[in-house]
DNA sequence: ATCTTATTTCAAGAGCTGTTGAAATGAAAG
DNA sequence: CTTTCATTTCAACAGCTCTTGAAATAAGAT
């Protein structure tokens, strides 16, 4: 992945309204959650989610589907897992030292 | 982490010239580079590569010392590794499915 | 002491980002 | 077909981010 593109990835994830929306949205499992239940649980107005929930979708954090009158979103870790897989393998080029760092398992 | 602090940390990771400047430094490994070099390399101006210089070595992605003339910056992987932590543990919860969708080892 | 090299700091300006509240759109219910 | 509910879109605005070039600081060489 090139520097930009994963420079655009960092901005979506550079505001912690968009990381509670992760948040929620894994919470939430396969199901997913509507546009209104997400600006509830994280305390935002209608318009100001929209923006977040926009930004995420846009750039494949969400896929979002419509039921009825509600828009379900949920969480999409494909673009999660690019993102760290750019960090640990591609930025870092698979530094061990990097592993070490990342208290997993 | 909460999620204040670790968007602060993405909004570091938000500038191709900052991505460019830990893929050189993880390149030049524990020597570093001074930062005249380290501009030279991304192709930045003085001012414009301390800016981001000091970007990174105020979040602590850097470390720097001073070698006689020159600023030597060296990267420190503890951060990356935090950020990687949260999104996979913290944000994630752990999700095998994102674990799936990183392509290590 | 003065000069040169390395780097940072500063002020100005252009452009981007996120918030707000109001208006528009979409979909179902009465 | 009007009302209600859910959500997005829009315009305005404040604040932040990045770039530039010039000036300041820091350290070593002459």
């Amino acid at each position: 992945m090139v520097s930009e593109d994963a420079a655009a990835l960092f901005r979506v994830l550079s505001n912690s309204d968009r990381l509670d929306v992760i948040r929620a949205l894994v919470e939430a499992g396969p199901d997913g959650m509507s546009a209104g239940d997400i600006g509830r649980k994280i305390g935002a107005s209608p318009s100001r989610t929209s923006f977040h929930l926009n930004a995420l979708s846009e750039t494949g954090f969400l896929q979002k589907e419509r039921q009825s009158r509600n828009l379900n979103y949920r969480i999409n870790f494909k673009t999660i897992g690019a993102l760290i897989t750019f960090l640990m393998e591609d930025c870092c080029k698979g530094s061990s030292e990097l592993r070490n760092c990342c208290t997993m398992r």
